[in-house]
DNA sequence: CTATTATGTTATCCTAGATAACTAAATTAG
DNA sequence: CTAATTTAGTTATCTAGGATAACATAATAG
């Protein structure tokens, strides 16, 4: 055989405008893109997305009890328990039994926790920079968020 | 006690600006918003966004292999063999074997399946309006999606 | 006081994805 | 051409995220 008579069944590009057209897939290609990079910074931390979070709410927030915190996250409270424990094992999280509610558990960083975070934070901060650098700016930033909204 | 001498500690809502601020948050409350809409859509057809997304993909690409298919959604070929069988199984996707490859399996709709698809993009394009209309137009729709492709 | 509700917990299930190992077929190297 | 490597599909297995059910204990309502 000559070499490429007609192009046949080549591995050609597949028609996928379709698919690539909805808001839906753009928006979880995105949303897996900014979380894989977030593993990416967070990998020597060993902090994944949701326990940062739960970091910065229990900081902002010390004192409250675990199903509040795990409520304003939209995590079940049966699973939040495993997720705390884990902070609490690695000395980041302090969970003291609350005296006006006896079932209830209050939250706390603990010193090492504080300082922890303090180190996360600048680097979910710098992270956070670049993503609004490659959104061109804080107004195409706000601008997304704005548009983002409307879908909740 | 008289009717709430001081706040205490009162149920009022947490300081959640920190992590509600957060670009990746955002991304995924929206994603998850927009795909549990789906769900719903097509909960009466049984099928799910991937799915979904393959049908239309084997459509538009009749005759593809199954890594191809799987390759544009980011699908290990592993995983796509369950999705696939399953699409199988319930009479809207063939698997013939390939003539020119006999290892990989060429993949078509069946008459059932292109009739359940044209359904299925009838109610999805139905929802997709929806969605462009809560954003605000086209436009708003259009700037959506060119601002995700800068966080890919 | 009794019945109901709320908090944290355990156990369990389900789904999505990832990895490793395997077969059969195709392709490349020698 | 044969031998080694690569590719397509498959199976089995593992992990992580979430969801549900049941339970003990404590708080609250009737």
């Amino acid at each position: 055989m000559s070499d490429n008579p007609e192009p046949l069944i080549t591995a050609d590009s597949l028609r996928a405008e379709a698919t690539t057209g909805i808001i839906g897939y753009r928006l979880r290609r995105a949303q897996l893109n900014v979380f894989q990079k977030f593993l990416a910074v967070f990998e020597d931390l060993r902090l994944r997305p949701a326990e940062y979070s739960v970091l910065v709410l229990i900081a902002d927030n010390p004192g409250r009890k675990q199903t509040e915190i795990a409520e304003v996250l939209g995590i079940k409270r049966a699973n939040f328990v495993t997720l705390v424990h884990g902070l609490e094992e690695r000395g980041l999280v302090e969970r003291s039994s609350s005296l006006q509610d006896k079932r209830a558990n209050a939250l706390h960083l603990t010193g090492t926790g504080q300082e922890f975070l303090a180190n996360a934070r600048a680097m979910h901060e710098a992270m956070e920079a670049d993503l609004v650098a490659r959104l061109g700016g804080q107004g195409a930033r706000d601008r997304l968020l704005a548009l983002l909204d409307r879908l909740t």
